[in-house]
RNA sequence: CGGGGAGUGGCGCAGUGGUAGCGUUCCUGCUUUGGGUGCAGGAGGUCGGGGGUUCAAAUCCCCCCUCCCCGACCA
């Protein structure tokens, strides 16, 4: 039983003034959480009492899925990292250290390449796949910018399972075994969520999908459509391709001089200006011309490739998007440097005409960009255009791309409904791995037939700690916070209020101790010389389900039960109440 | 890393060169006891750190650190 009499914890009557969203204000006002280091935070009883609930509740459910819980340090050596490269590729967000003899640690930001080497060391057969196995670990990351409270830190828990499987097959139901535990365990601890593709299909067959809690303060956005439940990451958004279009009645195209058009909104005015560049059915808008961008890919390897992408003038090129589309390779700003090397280029001007693979620089074009669509785009010429360019009678591209920005009210890729985008906090993720770490660590077994084969992994993580704030962040109001019941530091919270002294603190000394009795929870406010309202706005701000009042109604035999989330208020006679609460608590 | 804002008792804030303040919290006493009671007395701060200017710096100058917001980056 918690007394807040004796409780370590201080409530605060005001917000922090370095907190800013209301699960951070909330969890340091009521005494969950302070702050210790940048982002670094101390769970105070409170806290941790629901933190250790979040945390059983996803083991529970890991265990019941018949996944193994193990536990690696989290002070790690270098050389696996090194292995798989990301002792680099990590960069900065890497917490690297020395030992004292200069050897290189780090602090675990996922384990990866552990959990590989660990069943490496261990399994050698495709009769022990398939396997899943997870700890419940802290993390670090030396984010560049920590913020939101336990929202984005850089020291955290997270719940990280890996799965190993003999091929395809096996990892697909590894993926939606842990899919299923998922949807399990965020239901039980009550956190709303939607489930995002991750990734498009153009990932070769890799999957990846994301546990998101919709939520104002979160920092992914994901787009959903109204109409038919799709939601995607806005990375993994694929626009619906248009059918071609007949263009026997475009004119010929013809480059034309354009001169003070700096933008597409000038070029737009222009074109509708001139009689002779204007269109016979209707004005042109920036949607009818193909804006061509240069980036550089930089390959794995190092080797650099220029890549242009065409996208509707209206729209921009959205650089997540086109980085989950050239992964591993990394986009890179084309510098002018990258134009002096490229003189066909043409700053502000490129057209396709200077693209595609006879000159050396791979096209590609927004899935828009169907045969038949008629442009406006660079003539390769500063201050002159090309009108009415067909998409495939006057040039084509090398492929399409994924990779102009997402908008509300984009048509969706399943249904004829329209996108509206939206954010979240990302609370789970769950991705086939495929072979890449098993190959780099070398984690083989020997098949049916004595073959080595390599094994194919998956991962899969929950944010525990990042839960807790979740969690208060879907469920607070304007007194205080609301915890679902079975991550409440307590079921019932317990207040003496009123005078009649003596009388009243044993009647609710009694329930509570019966209360205990029967597995339930309680917080009981047993502090004398506290004024009842103090008590009461204590309760509310702390959040525990169900608010019990011992005081002036026992005169006529009754506590007063009241509902944390909906305010709703009740008497119930005195002798019932330890009844009523079990009820209340289990049902 | 770029742009903006800010660091003054546990918390929230005022204080533009001359003895560091207010509210709240905390302690003591009385009071009150169903909505952060009231009164009185008290405790608590190397003013983020370092350097400089000055007779004198919370205040002016330089460097650094930290926090918050936007962006970049990132799961």
């Amino acid at each position: 039983m918690l007394r807040m009499s004796t409780l370590f914890v201080r409530t605060l009557r005001e917000n922090p003034s370095d907190a800013e969203v209301p699960s951070h204000q909330l969890l340091v006002r009521a005494g969950y959480i302070r702050r210790a280091a940048p982002g670094g935070f101390t769970w105070l009883p409170l806290g941790w009492t629901v933190y250790r609930n979040v945390e059983n509740i996803v083991r529970d459910e890991m265990n019941r899925a018949g996944f193994q819980e193990v536990h690696f340090p989290a002070l790690l050596p270098k050389e696996p990292y090194e292995a798989t490269n990301r002792w680099t590729e990590y960069g900065d967000n890497l917490f690297r250290l020395k030992d004292r003899r200069g050897v290189d640690y780090l602090l675990g930001p996922t384990h990866e390449e552990m959990f590989t080497l660990l069943v490496k060391d261990l399994y050698s057969s495709y009769k022990d796949l398939p396997l899943s196995i997870y700890q419940i670990q802290t993390k670090y990351r030396d984010e560049a910018r920590p913020r939101a409270g336990l929202l984005r830190g850089r020291e955290f828990v997270m719940k990280d399972s890996y799965s190993f499987d003999i091929d395809d097959a096996g990892l697909s139901a590894s993926y939606e075994a842990h899919r299923a535990a998922y949807i399990r365990t965020f239901d039980r601890l009550g956190l709303p969520y939607v489930i995002v593709s991750a990734m498009s299909g153009a990932m070769g067959g890799s999957k990846s999908e994301e546990f998101l809690a919709p939520l104002e303060v979160g920092e992914d956005t994901f787009v959903r459509c109204g109409s038919c439940g799709y939601a995607a990451n806005t990375e993994a958004v694929n626009v619906p391709v248009p059918a071609a279009v007949d263009a026997s009645n475009v004119p010929a195209a013809h480059a034309h001089d354009t001169p003070d058009t700096p933008t597409i909104a000038t070029l737009v005015e222009l074109l509708n200006a001139r009689p002779e560049l204007a269109r016979t059915d209707r004005a042109w808008t920036a949607a009818d011309t193909l804006k061509n961008v240069i980036v550089m890919l930089r390959h794995p390897d190092g080797t650099r490739e220029p890549l242009a992408i065409g996208v509707p003038g209206d729209r921009d090129v959205d650089m997540k998007r086109v980085e989950a589309q050239v992964g591993p390779a990394e986009p890179e700003a084309f510098t002018d440097d990258d134009f002096t090397k490229y003189p066909q280029l043409k700053k502000g001007y490129i057209g396709p005409g200077a693209l595609g693979a006879a000159n050396g620089i791979r096209y590609l074009v927004d899935p828009r960009v169907v045969n038949g669509t008629r442009w406006v785009t660079g003539a390769n010429e500063p201050g002159r255009h090309v009108i009415n360019l067909v998409m495939g009678r006057d040039f084509s591209a090398d492929g399409t791309i994924e990779a102009a920005e997402v908008r509300a009210g984009d048509g969706c890729p399943q249904c004829p409904g329209s996108l509206e985008m939206a954010r979240g906090i990302e609370i789970g993720h769950i991705f086939q791995l495929g072979r890449k770490y098993a190959e780099a660590l070398d984690l083989t077994v020997l098949d049916q037939n004595g073959k080595q084969v390599v094994v194919t992994m998956g991962s899969y993580g929950i944010g525990v700690s990042r839960a807790v704030a979740a969690i208060a962040e879907a469920s607070y109001d304007d007194i205080g916070l609301c915890w679902p019941r079975e991550v409440a530091p307590a079921d019932v919270h317990l207040v003496i209020a009123g005078k009649g002294g003596d009388d009243i603190a044993a009647k609710a000394e009694a329930i509570a101790a019966a209360l205990e009795g029967r597995a339930v929870r309680v917080l009981i406010d047993d502090r004398s010389n506290v004024s009842p309202g103090v008590k009461f706005k204590d309760a509310e701000l702390l959040g525990v389900p169900t608010i019990v009042v011992v005081g002036k109604g026992l005169a006529d035999g009754v506590v007063e039960v009241r509902d944390r989330k909906s305010g709703d208020r009740r008497d119930v006679p005195v002798d019932d109440v330890v009844d009523v609460l079990v009820a209340t608590c289990r049902g």
